[in-house]
DNA sequence: ATATTATTGAAATTGATTTTCATTTTCGGA
DNA sequence: TCCGAAAATGAAAATCAATTTCAATAATAT
């Protein structure tokens, strides 16, 4: 799991970018347990410690990183997009939204239960597409919300 | 498969609404097959018969039959919502986007291949939800810009 | 240490969507 | 059939997440 220390810089210059402090602080943020958070919540946290950083960083980063496929982006339909850490251990787990409160919740990596590459063999013959990716995600009430 | 001359009416006053010229012509194009479109494009379609419509009115009514199920929006990442006749015989279809070029493709139901009510059940118990639908997509390269 | 240039922060701007408000339309009741 | 209450409309105004612009700053190769 890469986290404080990870070489950071050199997977930037690797990119032919540069390694420059509020990236690395908005990395820390994300590989620090952050879930699901939109670009002003990561702004917000990383502000907290270096007070100095522009929403519009933020946003550039974060692009930068799902560009690269280090950053997963997605979209719940709450009119902003939520960002987490692409980690290697949980690919491809899938999301379970309540439909009233908003909240997300990961759950495991269904890859034990559902024959994933063989519906992606099946597709991808049959839609002449080349599938790389999949997303999951199932919608209801919280324990909360459902007891209301 | 509810289209032309299906009681619409009907159902809007059953929900406490009013049968209404745009409602009826938004509801033409989005059971013409219309598939994922965004609000701009069913206002465009729905204009060329009806050219006093608003798009305001457009997403209004978008807004109302999704609250009511019978309309699914969809959120693929472009920055506008997509919108589909939530209709029951293709209920709980998946979605195939291409990552270049941004075209869906709807793929069949998937419900032969995966037990997706067997992994309902499970993750319903674990996590506490009361899960009531599910959305599976797959991106990739369509058959064009993989061949780019 | 210096120069080049990538990157930054914040103001300005954009675009999808929502709110506001005067006007129009719907439809139940007489 | 007509009328009135109020739902619904269309379009201008407003909102909000995100992007662009640009002067200033920071990174880094030499």
């Amino acid at each position: 799991m890469r986290g404080p220390g990870f070489g950071w810089g050199r997977m930037f210059r690797g990119w032919g970018r540069r390694m420059t402090v509020p990236r690395r602080e908005i990395l820390e943020v994300l590989t620090s347990g952050a879930k699901h958070f939109s670009a002003e919540e990561i702004y917000l946290e990383v502000r907290r410690k270096y007070p100095g950083i522009g929403l519009t960083t933020v946003y550039r980063t974060l692009e930068i990183l799902v560009q690269a496929g280090v950053v997963s982006k997605f979209n719940f339909g709450d009119g902003r997009a939520r960002y987490e850490f692409a980690d290697t251990d949980k690919k491809n787990h899938c999301h379970v939204i309540c439909s009233n409160c908003g909240r997300i919740i990961d759950c495991e990596n269904l890859s034990g239960e559902v024959d994933f590459e063989g519906v992606i063999r099946k597709l991808s013959k049959k839609l002449g597409f080349k599938i790389n990716g999949y997303h999951l995600r199932f919608y209801g009430l919280c324990e909360e919300c459902k007891n209301k």
